[in-house]
DNA sequence: CTGAAAGCGCTTACAG
DNA sequence: CTGAAAGCGCTTACAG
């Protein structure tokens, strides 16, 4: 059993003032006198005192608790950004006397978070990410609960924080068009995912920009599976492209792994780069060029904006971040 | 605003009878008529009401969270065992009706645990990690909280479970000395890490049983880092082994990259065998000898271990589970 | 500036 | 079997 901890009560009484002082002290909401604040505040740092969450949570109908929401399909957590989230919600939260709730949600069944809802132990919710017309988005939007989606959705009235997407893609396309190559071709994943369509249109913008034609059959989307991606890289090869672009940094590594084992070289016979960049593509033999978003600085913008929507402001419903162009060895 | 949920007292009052015998019928404890309970829980399940979970905490002094404290040192989530386990303890914990709060931790700073528990907002903690002399575990332990390791620990007193890692790399060990190996050289770890300690253990063990002796000079502990993994790997091939043991998958995953880099073949050059699997192992070319561990398994053992505790119901302090050899190419 | 009291939404002895 | 009442540990109008 948990120690039997001190209460508002206990240092009300050991101080000689009532519950409300003591309590007005520490959360500064209320005059105080300031020598009793300083004495409330000296007694609970020494005896570490903290109001009971539960109780706080009760009183003001809040939790201080939010929801992480991890898809299910990346429940393995495979996915680098979805890790470096994780980390930077936990920080962001722990600093605002937040709490983390680790929750995984599909498409299938979002039952664990339906319960959490119903029984009311979230304020919000974060979600590492969203398809269109999502069972969870609408979830959450009939409890009226607020949350936040890491990624683009094209429902504006949803609230939301993501790279541009768009602009990135169509920058590191630009540039391989104007380093020379003519036949790109483009590998990506499946088109429920809104991140994988952005992609695909700074693809397109950036040939429509340099006025070369977008050389339709060598364009693969909608890979899932690594059979199916190295299907795609075999045929791709057939029709001579001089740089493969694929949309994510695993796919990547499976393509550059591929190329190896069939004995071509990059970049000497064909050049290679990522929509997506993660240390292991920085590692990579040849290392390789990709378009680089701080997951870190997504996660707590897309918890700030929470947090402030929790707390009732006002809050821009889209933000757009930056990215950068990192140029390795496997376009040079 | 979270929509106004609805409270016992609203369906007492639509149910005509009161929030006791309500209460009751939903909790199942003290006796209610079959009547009475079978017209509460219709209407609970058509309204979806679900018992505000704060509320209740308060009540009964309970939170029904628990928190699942990564160590910082894989807060990047980058082995593939705490990523399982963090999948298989939310579903667990969602079956029961438990949530789990994230937490990041580690020998420098455990303040976010430290408030969490301060605040009382957790019922009891999961341990992905632990070392010795802890500062966690010390904390853990003087708030009187109940906590589960999943590793091993030397003092007996914590609850722990663990993968029988003695005797899986015995055995592994072993099976590589009847196959002729004379040679093996054996790649790890920190020593900090008990698990590293055992395997080292497991790996001496069979040599004394098989009556091959160790070859000390071959024996490279306490790698943390790449650069540092490199140097012994090349160190140990000027001595001439028939074999290296790696201590996990990643490990063994940059053994061999750089082995192929060298030109040196799997397994006709050199055997190359891993103390713990994964996926990747498997799909590594070659694929690669290993004792694979069930994370789901251990994950859902220690939740249960926990929970059990929690609930006042006694448990063994240390639990082992099994393991199992997997024969791949590497070593054939 | 300070305090007594009500209330947050539940549970649980205690009576009946 | 059912209910009125107290209590979980806080916060916050309302008075003073």
């Amino acid at each position: 059993m948990p120690q039997q901890a001190t209460t508002i009560s206990d240092v009300a009484q050991a101080l000689g003032m009532s519950k409300t002082t003591v309590s007005r002290a520490i959360s500064g909401k209320g005059r105080v006198s300031e020598e009793t604040r300083q004495k409330v505040q000296e007694y609970i740092q020494q005896h570490n005192y903290r109001p009971n969450a539960v109780a706080r949570g009760l009183a003001q109908s809040k939790t201080y608790n939010i929801a992480l929401v991890i898809s299910s399909q990346f429940s393995n957590f495979d996915l680098p950004f979805v890790r470096k989230s994780m980390t930077a919600v936990c920080e962001a939260a722990s600093q605002t006397e937040y709490e983390v709730l680790l929750t995984i949600a599909d498409r299938r069944s979002s039952t664990p978070l339906r319960r959490l809802l119903d029984k009311g132990k979230v304020d919000g919710a974060l979600l590492t990410s969203a398809v269109e017309e999502d069972p969870v988005t609408d979830l959450l939007r009939s409890r009226e609960v607020p949350f936040v989606v890491m990624g683009h959705l094209t429902d504006k009235s949803i609230l939301q924080v993501d790279n541009d997407q768009v602009s990135g893609c169509r920058e590191l396309t630009a540039l391989l068009l104007k380093m020379g190559r003519r036949r790109i071709a483009l590998l990506g994943g499946t088109q429920r995912y809104t991140v994988n369509t952005s992609r695909l249109r700074g693809f397109e913008e950036a040939h429509a920009q340099e006025g070369v034609p977008v050389q339709k059959e060598l364009v693969y989307m909608d890979l899932e599976s690594v059979p199916s991606q190295l299907a795609a890289v075999e045929d791709a090869l057939t029709k001579e492209p001089d740089c493969l672009l694929c949309m994510d940094d695993s796919l990547s590594l499976t393509v550059l792994k591929y190329l190896k084992g069939r004995g071509i070289r990059v970049p000497q016979d064909i050049q290679l780069a990522s929509m997506y960049d993660s240390e292991a593509l920085e590692e990579s033999d040849p290392s390789i060029t990709a378009v680089q978003f701080d997951a870190d600085k997504l996660a707590r913008t897309a918890y700030q904006m929470l947090l402030d929507t929790i707390n009732g402001k006002s809050v821009k419903n889209c933000l757009e971040l930056g990215y950068q162009l990192v140029i390795r060895r496997s376009t040079l």
